[in-house]
DNA sequence: TTAGTATTAGTATTTATTACTGTTTATAAT
DNA sequence: ATTATAAACAGTAATAAATACTAATACTAA
């Protein structure tokens, strides 16, 4: 994969924020940096990224996130503020479970939980 | 809500299979029965019957699926076919535990675990 | 039976994403 | 350094999923 400058500034967004933005959110920090950028090329690139292993997609509902943590990890959404909050899984039980239960190979669980993430927990 | 004969198909289809379909193939089934439905139809009474409780939306990927089983449960993705298969889940232990580690209060939880199904695994 | 309103079919619009095309740019070889 | 070449680009068009709109239709309570 060659070198672009258009690239490298997706690819430096993705990996400053925690916040898992979507291409259009990507595409918006982007045009401050580089002001004619194409959204083509930041959906091209960010697509590009994955199949390179650099960030990883992620299917919040029906829309996509990126994020560069490639480990596997999974999330809790908070309902109220939409928040994704990445948490680490020991995913490990339920996949030797599944494989026996119902013979099924499994590669990778994809997990969101959902409810009220600790900003709107009055203790 | 009022009773209408397209919503009662609509209801029918979704609750005569475990295929998860998404509205585009809810559509499809709804046109051999009632030839002049419309798509739009279709997309606002699954959006209803789900609101009413009827039946639940999944997401798969980035698609939507309906499913009549409203009760909380979880899928294992074949990455070979496609297929979708409801798997009952202890959810508890999951939920205490992030209850307890990131002061987020849990109230259901969507898991997809992607491999392969049986009819790919020859023994 | 009728009045009122939810629901509909059909169409237009929106939103997210991908495809296309002529131009630009990184980079390897001269 | 110059050039050749293919990757990448900006800009635009196209696609697909879902929603919004509107005048006509059909439940259902009175």
């Amino acid at each position: 994969m060659r070198y672009s400058h258009q690239r490298d500034t997706i690819r430096k967004i993705i990996y400053s924020t925690n916040s898992h933005p979507t291409a259009d959110q990507v595409f918006i920090k982007a045009k401050k940096i580089i002001p004619n950028i194409s959204l083509g090329t930041v959906y091209r690139n960010l697509k590009q990224l994955e199949k390179a292993g650099i960030l990883q997609t992620i299917y919040d509902g029906n829309i996509i996130r990126y994020d560069w943590k490639t480990e596997p990890h999974n999330h809790l959404k908070c309902k109220i503020c939409g928040d994704l909050i990445d948490v680490d899984m020991p995913d490990l039980i339920i996949q030797l479970n599944f494989e026996k239960k119902y013979k099924f190979e499994v590669d990778n669980v994809e997990m969101t939980i959902i409810g009220t993430c600790n900003k709107h927990i009055n203790k």
